[in-house]
DNA sequence: TGGCATTGGTTGATACTGTCAACTAAAAAG
DNA sequence: CTTTTTAGTTGACAGTATCAACCAATGCCA
C-alpha cells in the first residue's frame, strides 16, 4: 500500500522551507499593520473566534486539542490574551475547574484585523496557483498530518 | 473521533499542523536511534552532504542560504556539530574570511543514520498516498515558498 | 594606491516555541 | 466514600528565530 519508491527526502525539505517562509511572511504582514501578537496567540484568538461563530463553548483545553499544542503552552498565551485586554475569562457551569473564553470587543476587532492580513498573505502565497490545486494541497497536508499522528 | 468536516481549513493551519506533527515526528524517529541532534543539525549536515556529493564548496554562507535562515543561527549549529566531531573547518583557498566545511567520517556515518530514520518516517508520512500525490504537494509547497520570498 | 562599501562570519541580547514533570482542584467512576 | 481522570497552572529547560553590533578580508574605483 504505501510505496515508496518516492524520492521522499524533499517533502521534509519543502516543508520546511514552506512552513519557515509563511511564517515570517506571516509576521511580517502582521507588522505591516502593527498587530504585535505572536503568531500562537493569533491561531489561539481564531479557535476562541470559531467557537463564537459556530456558538460552541470554548476553554484552554479546545484550543490545545485543536492547535494540537501542549497544554501549558495554550495556559500561557491565554494568560497574555487576557493581559491584553483580548479575551475574558467566564466561570464554566458545567465545570468548576474550567473557565470559559470568550473574545471581548477588543479581540473581535483584533480579530477583523487578522483576517484582512491573512487574506493577503493567503493570496500571496497562492499566487499562479488554482482552487484546485490549493483544495488539494490542503488534502495531502492534512492526510500527512492524520498519519503522523500515530 | 469528531470528524473534522472542516468548513475551511485554511492552507495556514493544514500548513501549521502538518509541520508540527512532521517535526514531532522526526525528532521521536531520531530518538529512536539514538540520534541525539537537533533537527536544524541534522538539516545543516544534509546540505554539507549535498555539497560533497555534488563536488560543491559548502560555507557557512551556502548553508545559510539554501535553509533560508540566518547566518548567525547558522555559526552556532555550526559550532556545535565541530565540538561533536562530525565536521571540520579547512581554509578556503579562494577567501580567507570563511572557511570551507566537511564532513568527517563520524559525520558520514551519522549522515548514513539520518538517511534511514528519514526514510521511514518519510514512508510513514505518505502512507495511503501515491506516489503522483507525493509529487503534487512538494510542486505545490515548492510554489507557495518561491511566492512568499517576496 | 588609498579610502569606502560590501561580504563572511562571530557574538550578545532577546523573544518565541515546544516539551516534560509536578502539582491543585474538581469531576467522574466504582 | 475512595480512586482515578480531567482541566488547568507552574517551573524548568532546550531549541528556534531575529536583530544589531562588530571584525577582518575583499572588491571597487576615483
Amino acid at each position: 500500500m504505501p510505496q515508496n519508491n518516492v524520492p521522499e527526502t524533499s517533502v521534509g525539505e519543502s516543508l520546511h522551507r514552506l512552513l519557515h517562509a509563511y511564517k515570517r511572511a506571516m509576521r511580517q504582514a502582521y507588522q505591516e499593520v502593527n498587530l504585535t501578537l505572536a503568531v500562537s496567540h493569533i491561531r489561539s484568538l481564531k479557535v476562541i473566534n470559531h467557537a463564537r461563530e459556530k456558538n460552541t463553548l470554548c476553554t484552554a483545553q479546545v484550543i490545545a486539542e485543536r492547535l494540537q499544542r501542549d497544554k501549558a503552552q495554550i495556559t500561557r498565551v491565554v494568560k497574555d490574551l487576557l493581559e491584553e485586554g483580548l479575551i475574558e475569562k467566564r466561570d464554566n457551569p458545567e465545570d468548576r475547574r474550567s473557565q470559559l473564553l470568550h473574545l471581548t470587543q477588543k479581540g473581535v476587532d483584533a480579530y477583523k484585523t487578522i483576517k484582512e492580513v491573512e487574506a493577503l498573505a493567503g493570496s500571496r502565497m497562492a499566487q499562479g496557483l488554482n482552487a484546485d490545486e490549493i483544495r488539494e494541497f490542503v488534502k495531502l497536508a492534512n492526510a500527512m498530518a492524520e498519519n503522523l499522528k500515530h
